[in-house]
RNA sequence: GCCUCUGUAGCUCAGUCGGUAGAGCAGGGGACUGAAAAUCCCCGUGUCGUUGGUUCGAUUCCGACCGGAGGCA
């Protein structure tokens, strides 16, 4: 069966990458697919960097503010939906380019890893979050020991949500974690992917790119959309953002506005080193340096030509 | 010009009654399969301002010098 060719745009924060996939989807007669966990919010327009629509110069972008604030979605959520799109793109003779930098989401549609069919069980999460409180993260792996070795043997005492994540699949599934896992990736992926991630070779100037986005942020209002987001009080992944959550001590009082800036900055400098830890170790990745690189547009068409005809 | 205080990790500072040093923050590395912008784990060698002296041995004591802060003129 022949795959489906796509182009992934990866590579942490402020390094540029909706840019790159709007000039790759110019040139190859593409439609861009956010992969992107904050980007599917509504309401969070200039926290998550969600392009413009003077930016996308009238390149579709997929999968980007459809959601609504205080919803909650998952990576299950968000492969079905990338598939659908890739499918339909594809069969009007476009390009699919997936752009972002959630490394999960990218890794599981790329990978083709395959979820069950199940919704999220929160009254289960609940039930198990309260017996972790009640006995505690060593008591709680002791137990996951006994029905899945392997997969506790991964993970540390501390880390609650993979021991709780863990317990879930056993109980709702009869599974083990493990052994989902395993059968997840068992079909191979019906694409053939060009992966083209974009950095700097110098953290200090990534991070100096991060610093100038957020005071440009600022200027473009961030302060009143994280003050609404504030006020609205509701859960859902969206109120994990960077870029909202920071100022919530200042609206509380507690801290100064400078402080919540610093702050901001910082968390996003975490970030991105986070998402570097993630994608460096994807060796599929054909690395773009910005500060070296004089034209990386014009590099990345020839990757993406070199590795397949595209064109 | 004189007097006092001060100079230790990128920053703020501990400390060594003389045996070459440690916290917080910043930062670095790693993990990651239904919350992932989340969550979790690990990581502290630095001419102890410079230079002489005392000493078996000085970052620690003494002197001079250089830099910083304050006071008196």
């Amino acid at each position: 069966m022949k795959k489906q060719k796509i182009i992934c745009v990866v590579g942490p924060t402020a390094s540029g990458k909706t840019g790159l996939g709007i000039a790759l989807a110019k040139h190859f007669d593409g439609e861009v697919i956010s992969a992107d966990s904050m980007q599917i919010y509504q309401d969070m327009h200039i926290a998550s960097a969600a392009p413009d629509e003077s930016e996308t110069e009238g390149v579709p972008h997929h999968l980007v503010e459809f959601l609504p604030y205080g919803s909650s979605y998952t990576v299950a959520d968000y492969v079905k939906a990338a598939r659908k799109k890739i499918t339909d793109i594809a069969s009007r003779d476009k390009l699919p380019i997936i752009v972002g930098g959630t490394g999960l989401y990218i890794n599981s549609l790329v990978n083709n890893v395959e979820f069950i069919k199940q919704e999220t069980d929160f009254e289960l999460r609940e039930h198990i979050t309260r017996e972790f409180d009640r006995i505690g993260g060593e008591e709680m792996l002791e137990r996951l020991r006994d029905i899945d070795p392997d997969a506790a043997s991964k993970l540390h005492a501390n880390d609650k949500r993979r021991i709780i994540r863990a317990f879930e699949i056993y109980e709702s599934t009869g599974h083990t974690k493990s052994f989902n896992d395993e059968i997840s990736i068992q079909n191979e992926s019906p694409y053939e992917c060009c992966m083209i991630g974009i950095t700097y070779s110098d953290r200090e100037k990534l991070y100096e790119r991060i610093n100038t986005r957020v005071d440009v942020m600022l200027q473009n209002g961030l302060m009143p959309e994280a003050q609404l987001a504030f006020q609205k009080k509701i859960g859902g992944g969206a109120v994990q953002a960077i870029g909202h959550k920071e100022f919530f001590d200042y609206f509380k009082g507690e801290i100064s506005l400078d402080e919540a800036v610093e702050n901001l900055k910082r968390s996003t400098r975490r970030y991105a080193k986070r998402q570097l830890t993630w994608f460096n170790k994807d060796c599929r990745i054909n690395w773009i340096y910005k500060d070296k690189t004089p034209n990386i547009e014009e590099l990345a068409i020839a990757i993406a030509e070199r590795e397949d005809n595209y064109a």
